[in-house]
DNA sequence: CTCGGTGTTTTGATTTATTCAAAACAACCC
DNA sequence: GGGTTGTTTTGAATAAATCAAAACACCGAG
């Protein structure tokens, strides 16, 4: 158990490096405090900071996921009437699904056969370097809350 | 010239009547003030009244803009890192091309063949009522800046 | 036509999310 | 270990939007 969480602090300190960035205690912390499929926006992320690693400011917290979500260790979304939310799973095109009552977030795997949605029908002049796919409905719970 | 000009006063009007809302000078004056194809936020909105209506406070343009946007007579986007944006065109599932240098923004209709963004690989027991789609890339202007 | 109820707008303050700036500090290469 | 550079802290400021109460105007009933 040491040993698995000494292994963990570890690969993200790998990971810092190779993104040329310094490893730092918040950097650390902000990495352990979002667990895979979570999506947390900067609020949350310095509540459980203010646990693990109490002496990091909020403005840290907010230099912390910029400079992460710049280098690719976090992927940074903001569906709208959401602040910004941030999650650990990176390096692969998903989606999300948004609930439109309770503003939970789930991924989705890319929609179905190939990407389509990489293909505009007019590209208007633009070069296109992603494509982003939000789906909005009512979560489980929303459903059966009426 | 001034025919066309109280027509499409009329218009408006019929089309607020028929959304149950109450037509008044500061709704009529924000649905002429968004031409098609444009997308402007609250701001840009507020600093065209200050031509045509110069009365109008800036709650007041943020009140239009939510009962027009609830009654579906204007959409309401949010990109990421963009205030929300107002756009004319409506009932059609039309997405959105992004320039991420420099935020403009331009419509593109529904992707290749059928709306296949309406069909996530897995819904995770959510019930979808809207995909949203938006592409990201860098705009003419952009790409000949460099 | 005018009166009254209800919905809208004004006025002014407040909140939420985020950014800016400068000084203190700490990581890491040598 | 010591210096440079990048990071964090501290404190203030901004942008976008919302809240609340009072003044007002639309529009249907009479």
């Amino acid at each position: 158990m040491a040993t698995s969480i000494r292994t963990a602090r570890d690969e993200a300190s790998a990971r810092l490096r190779a993104a040329g960035l310094k490893v730092t205690e918040p950097r650390l912390a902000v990495l352990d405090a979002i667990a895979p499929g979570e999506h947390l926006d900067a609020d949350e992320v310095f509540q459980r900071l203010s646990r693990t690693l109490p002496s990091t400011s909020r403005q840290a917290v907010y230099g912390v996921l910029g400079a992460l979500g710049g280098a690719g260790l976090l992927r940074r979304i903001e569906p709208a009437g959401s602040p910004a939310l941030y999650e650990n799973r990176i390096g692969d095109n998903h989606h999300h699904l948004v609930c439109s009552s309770c503003g939970k977030v789930a991924d989705v795997d890319c929609v179905v056969g190939e990407p389509p949605c990489l293909t505009p029908s007019a590209t208007n002049g633009f070069v296109l370097h992603t494509a982003e796919v939000t789906f909005w409905g009512l979560c489980p719970d929303c459903q059966a809350a009426g």
